[in-house]
RNA sequence: UCCCCGGUAGCUCAAUGGUAGAGCAUGCGGCUGUUAACCGCAGGGUUGUAGGUUCGAGUCCUACCCGGGGAGCCA
């Protein structure tokens, strides 16, 4: 038989009077000697839960109703009728709750109906989507990712599967995860000495992906318009807020296009998935700003509805040396020319300057990798870096250099064996054009999005150094 | 990896170096078409681990483990 999602039913998809059967997991029960226990029916469809009135003439009501507690999965069927409480407008009478689970020992269930701690939730990461937090995060991150797909496809991108296991160790973007099948106890030797790698599974060192682009430019000097969406994978022995092992990450590439055009891409895109986080998840989102983080739905509107600040690299450093922060000497790090932006600094220009996020855009060539594009100043590189309140960098891209000689010669300033990017440089060889990307993380766009403060707490199984459980 | 803070009941937290407590949750009882219901009672602890100082350590010291915030690195 057929189960009416909760959803159905609180929106009013089920008629009054009809008869419905749903599934779901308890979050509360509550007796009433008038005769009757409500249970607060959770199926995940929706932010609500449905309230269940089961009246005290079911034969099953001493021996299973009134022992129900948070966590036990039922299946209960009845009428959909107007409430008579306040609380909600519809709510179902039963006539049958059948207990489909148990929860065995209610004592130490580690999920009540209470605010718990994101730091414990985390130790308890197999049950905590059945929370309000982590429900509506579940359905705000499937919401993102299908507007993320809806807005490539809409505008004619291609979706590019890049691999995920890379046989070349050129990526260049730190430290990457080995993968092998060598006995780690009886490693093979070559004569001298060294790991014999032709012996393991691929027939030399492979890695996981630290990106999909170099990859997808492949792709894009094909099909114009491609991207990438899918996990990624930094060995870094980083322990921030922002940093994962492995997380989500979206590369967009397209061909015939600048700078420019690539940090218009950017702003269409953030607003168009913003936009499906308002419109589509209005009770996930309210509950964010009830809370979470009140700011997160003003956040939102206003970016949709603002352009992007845009400040070249070498403004920006005027900025932060004019600031009144700077004269008062509240930088750790002194700003000049050529240096790396810092967090203080960033958080500086995206907090205080600006106010909402910022794309810092040329930056010192050698500060940035290979193969962005050189600009015509000899100085700096056509790279940009979208800078959110909060967070920092939500996105890092360039456009790509497409002249041989130049990449061949930044290849070389990098102390890199060209040898390793022949298929890269081949791009180059054979119909190059300008063509240009970015990288967006996907949980730092979700931390953006719910005020979050975490990304261990926008995906699902969180992977830090010395953390794989679940 | 570095700096700072923390670890006490299933959960959230209290406890001047001197008998380990509260709220929620759970169990029992009461009350009520209830709304994170409410009222009463009860059970529940090797105070992260291992040492040390002390008549006496949750509290002070050392090491380690785990968690958080910040930095670096990055998306």
């Amino acid at each position: 038989m057929h189960a009416t999602p909760v959803a159905d039913v609180l929106r009013g998809k089920a008629a009054v009077d009809s008869s419905v059967t749903v599934h779901g997991w308890v979050r509360t029960r509550r007796d009433s000697k008038a005769g009757c226990s409500f249970l607060q029916i959770n199926d995940g469809s929706c932010f609500g839960s449905l309230q269940v009135v089961a009246p005290k003439e079911l034969p099953n009501y001493e021996q299973d109703v009134m022992r129900l507690t948070a966590g036990c999965a039922v299946e209960a069927s009845g009428k959909v009728v107007a409430s008579q409480g306040k609380g909600q407008a519809l709510e179902v009478l039963a006539d049958g709750v059948k207990v489909v689970g148990w929860v065995d020992d209610p004592d130490t269930y580690p999920i009540q109906p209470k605010q718990h701690s994101f730091e414990y939730l985390r130790e308890v990461a197999h049950l905590r989507p059945r929370t309000n937090t982590f429900g509506a995060l579940a359905r705000l991150r499937h919401t993102l990712s299908m507007a993320v797909h809806r807005f490539f496809h809409e505008r004619g991108f291609y979706w590019i599967h890049t691999p995920i296991v890379t046989a070349s160790d050129c990526e260049g973007a730190g430290a990457m995860f080995r993968v092998s099948t060598l006995d780690m106890a009886n490693l093979p030797r070559t004569p001298d000495g060294q790991i014999d790698f032709t012996k393991d599974f691929f027939g030399k060192q492979a890695f996981l992906t630290v990106s999909g682009q170099l990859a997808v430019e492949t792709y894009c000097l094909a099909l114009s318009k491609v991207y990438t969406f899918g996990p990624t994978f930094r060995a870094e022995n980083s322990n921030t807020s922002r940093h994962l092992a492995e997380f989500w990450m979206i590369e967009p590439e397209i061909a015939f296009a600048d700078l420019s055009a690539d940090a218009d891409l950017a702003e269409d895109m953030l607003k168009y998935v913003f936009r499906a986080a308002l419109n589509e998840c209005g009770e996930d989102m309210k509950f964010f700003a009830e809370r979470i983080d009140k700011e997160c739905i003003a956040r939102l509107e206003k970016f949709v509805e603002s352009s992007f600040e845009r400040i070249d690299y070498t403004d920006a450093i005027e900025i932060l040396k004019n600031s009144n922060h700077a004269k008062k000497g509240k930088f750790e790090f002194p700003v000049s020319w050529g240096m790396d932006l810092q967090s203080e600094h960033e958080r500086y220009l995206t907090e205080q300057h600006v106010g909402r996020p910022v794309v810092v855009m040329n930056y010192p060539k050698e500060i940035k990798a290979f193969y962005m594009r050189l600009n015509d100043d000899g100085k700096t590189v056509a790279a940009m870096d979208v800078l959110a309140p909060g967070i920092g960098e939500i996105i890092g891209g360039a456009q790509r250099e497409e002249r041989l000689d130049v990449l061949d010669r930044r290849i070389a300033e990098s102390g890199l064996d060209p040898k390793a990017y022949n298929w890269y440089r081949d791009l180059r060889r054979y119909g190059t054009v300008p063509h240009a990307g970015f990288g967006l993380g996907f949980e730092r766009t979700l931390i953006y999005c719910t005020g979050l403060g975490n990304v261990r707490d926008v995906i699902p199984f969180p992977r830090t150094p010395g953390n794989a459980e679940f």
